[in-house]
DNA sequence: CTCCATTCTGCACCCACTGCAACTTTTCGT
DNA sequence: ACGAAAAGTTGCAGTGGGTGCAGAATGGAG
């Protein structure tokens, strides 16, 4: 995610991306106001200034505003530290450090993250698109894993791996939430690992 | 779940059964023969012989008929034996006990899965109210877990024991159905849980 | 058979969302 | 500096999903 002062971007550009950050801070400020079904898309549009009609050329549902949640992807680098087997060769702990590494570009979005979880736990109807979001970086996912496992000895599961990813994710921002998001959201995600291993590794009865 | 003609149900509990299951069938017969945007509620009532308002009586969308999910829970058997620290111990492996169970509650829905499953493959947008209808059973694992930890020595984890249950079920699904639904979905769960266990319980470099 | 509870249904309505075309703004090349 | 092209905004008409209300119809109980 390129940020703007650092880049030769037009003013188009410039102005596009001040539109859509407009439109899901007016969403999520009126939803926190006044509830997800008092809020219409005409209502959204109105108090970021533009029409309705450009509203969905933003977005494809009043959903997708009011969660205004970034498209991020896995960095060139952190991708290829993956893909050659690293950072410590072993399956799990570097898909963890693959959703540290993601957990910590979204930084920048922490308090359109912390509405947008406000929101979630609020409207449970928003789970779905929820979901939908962060399903959609489970190709992404699939495809590192199956880039790493060409040349791996032992290979890291395709279907399985991506939901533990996501299961990552999820977890670690339910943590975050939960600390009602003191720090940094990658600095919950060791301490799930850990309880996730735990959970599964044990092996025989007392558990 | 009862079967009609064990019980003294009357006529009006079993129209209300008999109309949900012609929407179903009709949504989803509809949807795999002209695709989902090409079926409106009006279509899928006229099929089953109802107003579009009674339609809205029995799903709260278009998407909930279509997907037809049955409602299931883990029945008391399963559940006292689960709280009780059965059948293994284990608490994984007792967790992946309850999820056999419930999705042997689903066979006699078997073909419905299907359509189901096939409707979902063929429509993405579906993924998500699929996915946050399996999510609605967490609130029940947890309270499972819950209830076992009050008197286990080994608590499971709480937080992510329902996410690592509604994992092994979607996992499941997915086997069942790149499988072209041969067989009992049940039996597609223990190798599931084993590369899960492999994938998580692996310690060291050379994963 | 009557009364009550439940469900069905028609209707009017609101809102989300879409496609199309005209207009406006930004970018690029000369 | 200017004109052409590209990109984006917007109004409008429209479709379909979904809701609340009230009257009609149906099933259950006594």
């Amino acid at each position: 995610m390129t940020d703007t002062a650092l880049t030769d971007e037009g003013l188009r550009e410039r102005k596009k991306r001040a539109r859509r950050a407009a439109l899901v801070e007016a969403a999520q400020v009126l939803v926190l106001e006044r509830g997800f079904d008092a809020v219409t898309v005409e209502d959204v549009a109105d108090a970021a200034g533009v029409s309705a009609r450009t509203f969905h050329n933003y977005f494809e549902s009043k959903d997708e505003a009011v969660l205004g949640l970034p498209d991020t992807s896995v960095g060139p680098e952190i991708g290829d530290r993956f893909v050659s087997g690293g950072p410590t060769g072993n399956g799990f702990d570097d898909m963890a450090a693959v959703i540290a590494a993601l957990l910590e570009c979204l930084a920048p979005y922490a308090e359109g993250m912390r509405r947008s979880m406000e929101i979630s736990r609020r409207e449970p109807r928003l789970l779905p698109q929820q979901i939908a979001f962060f399903d959609r970086q489970r190709e992404e996912f699939r495809a590192l894993i199956e880039a790493r496992n060409a040349g791996a000895a032992a290979p890291i599961d395709a279907e399985l791996g991506p939901r533990i990813m996501l299961l990552l994710t999820e977890s670690t921002a339910t943590a975050w939430s939960r600390a009602d998001y003191v720090g940094a959201p990658e600095d919950y995600l060791a301490p799930v690992a850990e309880r996730l291993r735990a959970l599964i590794g044990a092996e025989g009865p007392g558990h």
